[in-house]
Formats: structure tokens, C-alpha cells, sequence
DNA sequence: TGAAGTTAGATAAACGTTTCGCTGAGTGAT
DNA sequence: ATCACTCAGCGAAACGTTTATCTAACTTCA
């Protein structure tokens, strides 16, 4: 590997000046350097096609300009964006994105974190996993920015939207609409989002009075059990409703129905989650709920990078409004 | 930021050890201490909680432990999987992944090697984004593994599928399924495989004797126009087929088509490119080409990593089959 | 003319590691 | 008692930067 590259020593020896001048005019503080030696160092460096080492960089001035993006599960439909947009946001600010992903791990997570601490990244993003992290997450918080997304971490800077209040929404909705056996196929109960979800989706049926615990079912975390779970609903316990809490649930959902011959949303009604697409190029089109993600994305760089320039924001949290989306799958006109 | 972290030396101090005995042991080259000092010094990280600097490792040791992952367009639905792989693959080799996205933009593109190169990554795949970059990934690939994906670079270990011969496939299945008036709507041409997949529909369609230049448009990255374009080559130019070559395009014309009411496949055929999950919601399911991002990826990766651990592999281009997916939309039973 | 101030640039220390080479101490054979 | 090893551990140089301190020369002005 890493053949020998040029170091800054090679630049000011050709340039016939010193290490600290080289320096000096490489870093633009050469106020006090004359045009001519300036030149000189500028030509040795395009010569000799001089790139700074960022690492010896780093090690020196205690910095890496480097932000932590840690994420649950990149192929969710809604992550690419909130990559794209932090991704950018850091860029313009002069800062690289170091990405992983926990796949939802508490160990894996855990260990994600300590690397990127050791490798001194400025400052974090991230999806936590699962509410024991939140001792690791506070040390972490100790010793640099940090700030989650998407399920708050008490103590922190947190930014998320409010689960709980959209869910209801979606399934007094239903209700409202004179669906009585409602089935719920939600994802596991680790994610504190999860827990939001259905205790919306709870609370609204209790309020109408259809609350049938029965109809609670959970998939994996891919969501790739839904098809059966779904088909089980409709067949065995004849649902006239499906509640999803992601959207590849509600894409099994779909597929069940078209599956089973029931007809959405005559027979059955689904409400999804998370707008993505193709919920509005099946037939008929899928109401959903529209996740603000370019909102919580911006809203965490905000905070983060003004932690980073100056005095860190105390410890709070913020909740970006998320709405429904109506389309036909809810049996609305 | 960057509160003052412990260091080896605090370790070794504590430990009662000089800082060369703390470093043997926390690096497990420890055949030469006593049991008793090493179990100190371990007293001491625990203690002390002590994370190790890899910027100042890195910087010694000439190695970061860490590839450059650049791509062209993260909302591309494919992308993902390729991210996620990697990531996983790299991990496996104690490697992180450091994420970049080129938009498809040439000059950050470049800047975005040089960052790399700067921060010293030990490995990079990418996709090019436009072939005037070569020489820079030349460079590049002069100090470090780099592997082309997707996009074939001359000189250069690519790994890529044959975007012509599928498209050939996809084309020719249309004209022998009786379709004459194929309309053709793809990305900018800057890419090459955007290139090769027309160059495929071209070969075919002068085979079948029903090549129509004018019914060949072009949409912007994003694909964002793809739906007007559709709606124009139904209406006005009343084709009986339309050839995408992206998921995003395909979408718009499933879309045109829909609000058009002109029946799939009755009356107009479609071919996507990029299998996704919703072309098998929509009514009717989509026939599109299925990349092996699976395949590329892992390749990727195998090759980089070869590099990295021995001999570099000789340049050379590999390419992995794809293949269709034939369902409703292009009219076949 | 000499003190004080400004300008231009060099020297060297420091960042936190790893690792080479050195020193002593123990061991066994001569 | 000497030699030649092996074993344990330490000291210090080096990785490529940045930056504080220092020196020397040149102004300015009383």
C-alpha cells in the first residue's frame, strides 16, 4: 500500500524555503511573506502535486473535520435522504461524513461508537438503536457534539417527530370511517419510534371503542414476515383495516390483499407509513403518513454544527410535525 | 470541542509502566511482559476508560483503516444495497467506510478524490461520474487500490454489467412481442452506462426494422421530467411501447400512463430498468432489467481488499450478468 | 545615533502513537 | 568466572503537520 507521498518537508526543500513558511502560505496565514517566496512555495506545490496529510493535520490541530453519521438501516426507504441531506449540509461546511450503519445492533452500535471517538470525528448523528446505548450515548455526549434523530434520547439533543400524535391521527381516521376490526402489524418493540406508533394507533381505538389487542402483530426488522402476517389478518381474523408502522409492512400489506383477492379498500382498508414513492402508483394508491426528514436532517446539522462553532446548545428536544397523507386506500373519496 | 482525551501516556503512568510497554500491550504484541504488568495496564484502560488516538496511529502506522465509498446518486433505489454492502464487507476487514456523493457533478467529483487521497484512505470505489475524470482517478490509482463500479475506466480494475446486452435483450423481447412505435426516454448521456443501455435499445430496435430516432428523449438526472416526456410520447407521437433506462423513469411513464388512461399493456408497453420493490405493487407489474448490485458490490470489495492485503491485481474489467424480469407491463401473459 | 517598533523568516516543540535498538538480569554451558 | 543467549522493559526517534518563540534586518523618530 501507501507508497511514500510527498510531505511538506519536499515543498519548502524546493521551494528554498523553510517547513513553518511552507506552512504558512499553504494555510493562506501569510500576511507576512513576501509575493515572491509565496509564488515559490505555490509552484513547488503544484510541481510537485503536494496534498497536505490531513491525519498528521488532524493529530496536531485536534480536529479531523470529520462528523459520525450512524444510521439503523440504510435500505428504509426514507435514510438516503436524511444521508444526502447531512452529507451536503457537512460539506459545505468543510466537514466529511464518516457512515455506518447498526443494522439495529446494540452491540454493533456500541462498537460503531467507540471507532468513531477513537477516530475523532468532530461531532455525531445518529439513529440510536435501542435505549440501553444511552449510558454510551451520555459519554460519548461528554466528550463531543452528539445529536439524535428519529428517537429521542433523554438528556441529549434530540430531534424527532411526534410518533404518537400522527399515529392517532391515522387510525381515528379509520375509525372515523366506520372501520371496527382494525389489524396492527408494527415492527419490534426495540425502537422507542415502535412504541410511539402503536401507542397512538392504541389510543385512538380505544377511544373508538375497537381496541383487539388479538390484532397485534409484529414482524421482523425488515418487515419481510408482513405478506403472511397480513394475509393472516384478512383470512383468519377478517380485518376490514390494516395499520402499518413502516413502510415495507404496508408493502406487504398490499401485496397480501392483492394476494387474497380482497379488495382494497372495500374490503380492507391500509393506512402506511412513511411516503415513499410507489405508494402512489399502486391501485388503488396508499394513504400514508409523510415523515418531515429533510426537516429532523437539517434541524440536527443546525444544532450540530453550532455546537461545533461555539457554545453547545443545552440538551433538548425538538419535534418536526409529520401529516397524513390521504390517498385511496383509506376507503376516502 | 475536543475536550483533552487520556492518552497512553496517562495509561502508562498509572500503570506504572513506560509508555512502550502500554502500547506492546494494548496492541497484544505483549510476548515480552510479565503477566502482572499487563494485567496493570489493563487495570489502567479500564480505569481510565481509554480510547486510543487512531489519527495519531494512522499517522505512524501509514495506514487509516478506512475506504472511500464515492458515488454518483444516493436516491437511486440501488444504491443503498451497494452502500450497505460495502460497509458490511469492509467492517468485516476492520475497515470503515468513509461515504461521498458526486451528484454526478465533475468538478466535485475531483475534489472529492483529492480529500480522500488527503485524508489517506487506504482503498476507494467509486462510480465515475464522467469520463474526463480519468486522468485524476489515473492518479489516484497510482497511490492507492481504487475500483471503478458500474462505469468502466480504461486502465483501471472496473467492475461493471453489461448495460448493452440487456438492453439489447429488453428491446428485442418488445418487438417480438409485435410492438413497433418504441419510445425511448433516458438520462443525461454523460454517463456511460447511460450510453451503453440506449446503444442496446438502438441495436435492437434497427434489427426489428422500427428504429425511431425522434421518439429517443432525454430527461434531467433526477428523471423528474420523465413523466412529461411520457405523457408527450403517448399523445402526441402515440407510441405502443416506452423504454425506460432508470427505476425513476420508469416510474414517471407508469404514472403518465395512468393519468393518460392509456391501459398497460394494452395499449402502451413498459420496460423499466432497476428492479425495485413497487414494480411488482403496481397494476400491472412492471418487466425491468435486474442489476446484480449484490454481485458488484461484492466483487468490488474482493478486489479492493486483494489489493490491499498482498498484490495488486492486474487492471482488468469484470463484468456480471443481469438479467430480466418479465412481468405484466410489457404485455406477456 | 540609538531606542523602539515592524516585517520576514527560521528553529524547534508539540500532537499521540509505534517500534527500533539498547540495557540488565537471569540462565545454562563451558 | 566467563561467554553467549534469551527475556523484560525502557528510552527515544519518527510519522507530517502547526504554531509559539526567537532572530535579524529594516524603519521611524526623537
Amino acid at each position: 500500500m501507501a507508497k511514500t507521498r510527498v510531505t511538506i518537508t519536499d515543498v519548502a526543500r524546493t521551494a528554498g524555503v523553510s517547513v513553518s513558511t511552507a506552512s504558512v502560505v499553504i494555510n493562506n496565514k501569510d500576511k507576512y511573506v513576501a509575493p515572491r517566496l509565496k509564488q515559490k512555495v505555490l509552484d513547488a506545490v503544484r510541481q510537485l502535486n503536494y496534498q497536505p496529510n490531513l491525519v498528521a493535520r488532524s493529530l496536531k490541530v485536534k480536529e479531523t473535520r470529520t462528523i459520525g453519521l450512524i444510521l439503523t438501516n440504510i435500505t428504509s426507504p426514507v435514510t438516503p435522504a436524511s444521508v444526502r441531506l447531512v452529507q451536503r449540509f457537512a460539506r459545505e461546511q468543510g466537514f466529511d461524513t464518516l457512515l455506518a450503519v447498526s443494522e439495529e445492533d446494540l452491540d454493533l452500535e456500541i462498537n460503531i461508537v467507540e471507532n468513531m471517538l477513537s477516530k475523532r470525528v468532530d461531532g455525531l448523528i445518529l439513529c440510536p438503536a435501542d435505549a440501553r446505548t444511552v449510558e454510551h450515548l451520555r459519554y460519548a455526549a461528554s466528550l463531543i457534539p452528539v445529536v439524535a434523530i428519529e428517537r429521542p434520547v433523554p438528556g441529549m439533543c434530540s430531534v424527532v417527530t411526534d410518533n404518537s400524535a400522527i399515529s392517532y391521527q391515522a387510525a381515528a381516521h379509520l375509525v372515523a370511517h366506520g372501520r371496527r376490526r382494525i389489524g396492527v402489524i408494527h415492527m419490534p418493540l426495540q425502537g422507542s419510534n415502535t412504541r410511539q406508533r402503536i401507542e397512538g394507533y392504541r389510543r385512538a381505538l380505544l377511544e373508538g371503542n375497537c381496541l383487539e389487542p388479538a390484532l397485534f402483530f409484529e414482524t421482523d426488522y425488515v418487515g419481510s414476515s408482513a405478506f403472511d402476517l397480513a394475509c393472516r389478518l384478512v383470512k383468519q381474523h377478517h380485518v376490514d383495516a390494516i395499520l402499518a408502522t413502516s413502510q415495507s409492512i404496508a408493502m406487504g400489506a398490499v401485496k397480501a390483499c392483492k394476494h387474497m383477492g380482497a379488495n382494497i379498500p372495500d374490503q380492507v382498508a391500509i393506512f402506511g407509513y412513511d411516503d415513499v414513492p410507489w405508494m402512489e402508483l399502486t391501485t388503488p394508491t396508499v394513504s400514508t403518513t409523510q415523515q418531515p426528514i429533510a426537516g429532523i436532517a437539517e434541524r440536527a446539522c443546525e444544532i450540530l454544527f453550532a455546537a461545533l462553532s461555539s457554545v453547545a446548545p443545552p440538551p433538548h428536544m425538538e419535534v418536526i410535525p409529520s401529516q397524513l397523507v390521504l390517498r385511496n386506500s383509506c376507503g376516502c373519496p
